[in-house]
DNA sequence: AAGCCTTTGTGAACGCATGCACAAAGTCGG
DNA sequence: CCGACTTTGTGCATGCGTTCACAAAGGCTT
């Protein structure tokens, strides 16, 4: 082991998994301290959390020692604590780049604005949407896009556009220095080093239910010979 | 090891991190026929839906040995292969509730028809949206949930409702005989055994991009003393 | 002040996933 | 028909993530 004090792991390097369920905590967090509790243990967190205690203390314990035995967690305090790992106590301006229906459902989400999220751009390229308000913005023609990411300090930018655009957009975005990606469109994305991309895809998270939904059913149904009836009908 | 037969491994239990990646190498393999490739190598393929190739030859090998060395995959025979061992042979019937601005985009939204799943109702509460037809559909009425999904046959539910409805409705689409779920409220969802449930979430996607983002910018900012200044001003 | 009770933080064991590296198996040219 | 070449399928090692179980640590009661 390498610990690097005896004040708790504060090791640079939080396990990616642990990451991931940060933000679940935290919202659970932010619910708990809406009903007013200053105190909650970690069975309890857990729980709202919807995962393993055990799981959850070992998580908390990545980022220090934030709880006291016997008690357990200051609600307000653990928000503090997530929020700052978690880059939540600065604001990020996000771009979203394609305005079509799902483009415009991300602009209206209120979510995003209410936790560190600004949102302060909206590009596309079809004339017909150019000008056009929603939620405040105006949608700026995608001409602009290396300007307006300059301008507002765009880091981070979400992709709603047809899948044959997803690569060339990305390829500008990142060039304009923007180095994290959420991509809706159903496309693998290639990017440099140093540039993260995540995907929503609902198409893949259908699949994966069908496949479960199947395995309740009684597993394929498809026995080898089912393929030449299914190309050549033979 | 456990091995069945000596006909490769047909063994019931694909591992969850091999079909949460099936359905990216079905879109691949789909492009690819696309352009009329018949034959393709684990390493194209590989590149083509961004993993390992390695990864991708144990992936497939889960479901049987279809390559052949030397050559590689044909690529008609394989989208066969994963469609069936996904479940996309047969129909799914799904449901969207909720018609806000996401649920209209989901709606709307074409990958879904264009493999196995058919949109075959849609529901909402608010009377101003009832009666309205989306994407060919008439909105109908949360009040008859229980009779559509009995008549269209519903395994799969969408939900796209404000976080507070989530649980009641989920908790009624369940008791229709609802078995997977794809969640897109904020919410942690509480289900009976046997009930599968997706979550996608905006929200927690673009923290885990600040968290990076963050990380790439020299980590956490604030220091032990900024959490006192935060939350009196002292 | 002392002991009991609660809850955290974590060592240790286990299981799953990844990636290397190579033998087995097939194709193709001569 | 044979030998060289290509590519699959997989044994093995490594690393990450999860879970159990418990000692350490704090609060609370008497």
């Amino acid at each position: 082991m390498t610990r690097r004090s005896t004040l708790g792991a504060r090791n640079r390097g939080i396990p990616e998994a642990t990451v991931a369920r940060l933000p679940v905590y935290l919202r659970a967090l932010h619910t708990l301290a809406e009903r007013g509790i200053v105190t909650v243990s970690s069975e309890e967190l857990a729980a709202a959390a919807g995962v393993n205690s055990a799981k959850l203390r070992k998580d908390l314990s990545h980022l220090g020692s934030y709880g006291t035995r016997g008690v357990g967690y200051e609600v307000q305090y653990l928000v503090y604590q997530i929020s700052r790992e978690l880059g939540l106590t600065q604001d990020w301006s996000v771009a979203i780049v394609g305005l079509g229906n799902l483009g415009r459902a991300l602009a209206g989400y209120g979510g995003f604005a209410s936790r560190g999220f600004r949102m302060s751009a909206l590009l596309d390229a079809d004339p017909a949407i150019v000008g056009e308000r929603i939620n405040g913005l105006t949608v700026e023609h995608i001409d602009k896009l290396e300007q307006v990411i300059a301008d507002c300090g765009i880091s981070i930018a979400v992709l709603a556009v047809p899948a044959s655009a997803a690569q060339p957009v990305c390829d500008r975005v990142v060039a304009s220095g923007v180095t994290s990606i959420l991509n809706f469109a159903p496309v693998v994305l290639t990017v440099p080093d140093g540039v993260d991309v995540r995907k929503v895809d609902l198409s893949i998270e259908l699949q994966i239910l069908a496949f479960h939904e199947q395995r309740k059913a009684g597993g394929p149904a498809g026995v080898e010979q089912e393929y030449l009836e299914a190309v050549d009908g033979s």
